[in-house]
RNA sequence: AGACCUGUGAUGUAAUGGUUAGCAUACAAGAUUUUGAUUCUUGUUGUAUAGGUUCGAAUCCUGUCAGGUUUACCA
């Protein structure tokens, strides 16, 4: 591999200049802390990427940490997801870590901390609070119960912890600076009390650390070098410092390396969102079949899709990393799946909208095997046999009674070659009283049939068409997607809800015929439907039913111009 | 608008004070093609703005403008 002068980003770089003032290479340490509260979507594939891409390029451990602190909205089955999801991807975590096993050291720091006058607890209503934190613009001021005693402070934390009170009676707060321009740094609270069942802890816990006293911690205690996170983070990271300062006094021993924060743009795609919270309204509204269904941006829709871990990596290497706010156009993600599938899946033939083609002039009830090859991108992926015969199912609109020399297609009186087979002309069409065509007939030539060898099999046509045998043809559903709304940034619109950029044609499901070979596709399998795009064989897909996805449709430079 | 962050073609990103601002996508033209695909060639569009420092500025400084973040017992 060459490593041409690669630039660093900016993460890099910084890393870079730590090792440079004396940080050591086997100290670099990341991790990938979601929430389970939602299934991963493309935005954490570039969080993903960036932390245990860090792990790659400095053969460093990453941890896989579940920020599992609010057990009012995390279940186990996130859990499950998070990690099918991040291993499908292709990245193996160091150690599978969760914030609440940590729950009793950051308790145990909390203590230090009442003791050492830097917490301590409140007894008012968030609206009391609220109103004392003032605003960015105005200064806060102290609340009544700032100045509680040690004594006091120790028996009602301990008192909040024993579930002697109820829910939003007391909370724990750090004792910081009511005056700070900072708001995060007015006093925030460390500790609330909820009485719910934790997916890990069950009932031993009826006081929660909220995020910013956990996380930090949680990265202190796995000796986490560079704690990568999105930029809506950056005002956290005065008090992620400060907590991480004050517990370092406390356990520079145990723990002797303090971990730094340090914060990228998040990934926008154009024409969906990447808000958890809008998802699973989606999801609970029906809209979507479930977290998985192909239009879904989350990873389990991209992989159901068909979309591959190659394809979805070379894409967030592609879009790199900075500072900026971003949208990036799909069409760069569709560029590298095609791209991916364009070396790498099987072509076959498939025809989505049926019409019917006679060759009259075939001997009756003659058929034949054609060969044609699975890829000519790949060397050694060989060759299959389709079966050919004098009645055909074309695209319908492949066929047109007359049109312009722009127009490569069947036409009358003109010829087109039947993909591996023989080249035809169009002679006549059949329609019923509405005028549609329900049939087209033909004449082929005998002697074109593709690679025999004889001057006419080497004629040039314009046209080569796909098709299948109507007799050997084998029947498929087919899902096609469009995207899941027609706004370029549904949930950007200040006056508009993003629901209402909904797109109505989002999914269509066709009634296909595909070639028989496909008989024996396995669910995953991702073939080229040749002319027409990338497709995968959905999970639905049994004995009695065929299912394909449309992945992504090949680059049509003739729909753009026929517009 | 207090504080903080960010402004490079249509989109994303590179250039770490030093040649005509690079790359990818997108778009356009041509060649090749038994996929109007692929491949190949070529082309179009850019340093938000006004000053300053410097022999030299996308890069450093100041102002302006624009966008974002920040006032949850969420993460």
């Amino acid at each position: 591999m060459s490593e041409e002068k690669k630039s660093l980003n900016f993460i890099e770089q910084i890393i870079e200049d730590d090792l440079a003032n004396g940080a050591k290479v086997e100290n670099l340490r990341f991790r990938f802390p979601p929430e389970p509260n939602g299934y991963l979507h493309i935005g954490h594939t570039k969080a993903i990427g960036i932390s245990f891409g860090l792990g790659e390029k400095y053969n460093a451990p990453v941890n896989l940490r579940f920020d599992d602190t609010n057990p009012a909205k995390e279940e186990q089955e996130y859990v499950d997801a998070i990690k099918k999801d991040v291993t499908w991807l292709g990245y193996e975590w160091e150690n599978e870590c969760y914030s609440s096993d940590y729950f009793q050291q950051l308790y145990d720091w909390a203590i230090q901390l009442i003791k050492d006058g830097k917490a301590y607890v409140d007894s008012q209503s968030s609206e009391e609070m609220a109103k004392q934190k003032g605003t960015p613009t105005t200064t806060g001021v102290a609340g009544p119960y700032r100045d509680r005693s040690v004594d006091e402070n120790i028996d009602l934390f301990t008192k909040m912890k024993n579930g002697e009170f109820e829910e939003g009676s007391h909370v724990l707060r750090a004792k910081i600076d009511m005056s700070s321009p900072n708001m995060l740094l007015r006093d925030p609270l460390m500790y609330r009390i909820l009485k719910k069942s934790h997916h890990r802890t069950g009932n031993d816990w009826v006081i929660y650390p909220m995020y910013d006293w956990t996380h930090g911690e949680s990265d202190y205690i796995e000796q986490i070098s560079h704690s990568l996170c999105s930029l809506e983070f950056k005002p956290h990271r005065d008090l992620y410092n400060w907590f991480r300062d004050n517990v370092y006094t406390y356990s520079k021993e145990n723990y002797p390396l303090p971990p730094k924060q340090r914060e990228f743009s998040r990934l926008n795609l154009s024409y969906t969102i990447m808000s958890k919270r809008k998802l699973l309204k989606l999801v609970e509204e029906g809209v979507v079949s479930g977290w998985d269904d192909p239009r879904m941006p989350t990873i389990s829709g991209l992989r159901r899709r068909g979309y591959t871990p190659a394809a979805i990596r070379n894409f967030i290497e592609t879009v790199g990393v900075s500072k900026r706010e971003n949208i990036i156009d799909v069409a760069l993600l569709e560029f590298k799946i095609r791209e991916d599938l364009n070396k790498n899946a099987n072509r076959v033939m498939g025809v989505l909208d049926p019409v019917k083609l006679v060759i009259t002039n075939y001997p009756e009830n003659k058929e034949e095997i054609l060969i044609a090859e699975n890829n000519p991108e790949l060397e050694d992926s060989g060759s299959r046999e389709v079966p050919f015969s004098g009645e055909l199912y074309i695209e319908r609109e492949d066929f047109r009674e007359e049109a312009n020399k722009k127009y490569f297609r069947l036409k009358l009186g003109k010829e087109v070659r039947l993909k591996n087979g023989y080249i035809i002309k169009g002679e006549s069409c059949i329609k019923d009283e509405e005028g549609n065509i329900t049939e087209i007939h033909c004449t082929y030539d005998p002697l074109s049939k593709s690679g025999s060898g004889t001057e006419e099999s080497k004629r040039k046509v314009k046209g080569t068409l796909h098709w299948v045998s109507i007799k050997h043809a084998v029947e498929a559903e087919v899902r096609v997607y469009d995207r899941l709304f027609s706004d370029e940034a549904p949930d950007s619109h200040k006056d508009k809800d993003y629901m209402e950029f909904l797109n109505p044609d989002s999914l269509k499901t066709i009634k296909a015929f595909v070639e028989p070979s496909l008989r024996k596709a396995k669910i995953g399998e991702r073939f080229q439907f040749q002319r027409l795009g990338y497709f995968n064989v959905d999970d639905d897909t049994n004995l009695e039913k065929l299912v394909f996805n449309k992945i992504v449709g090949l680059r049509d430079t003739w729909a753009k111009k026929s517009k």
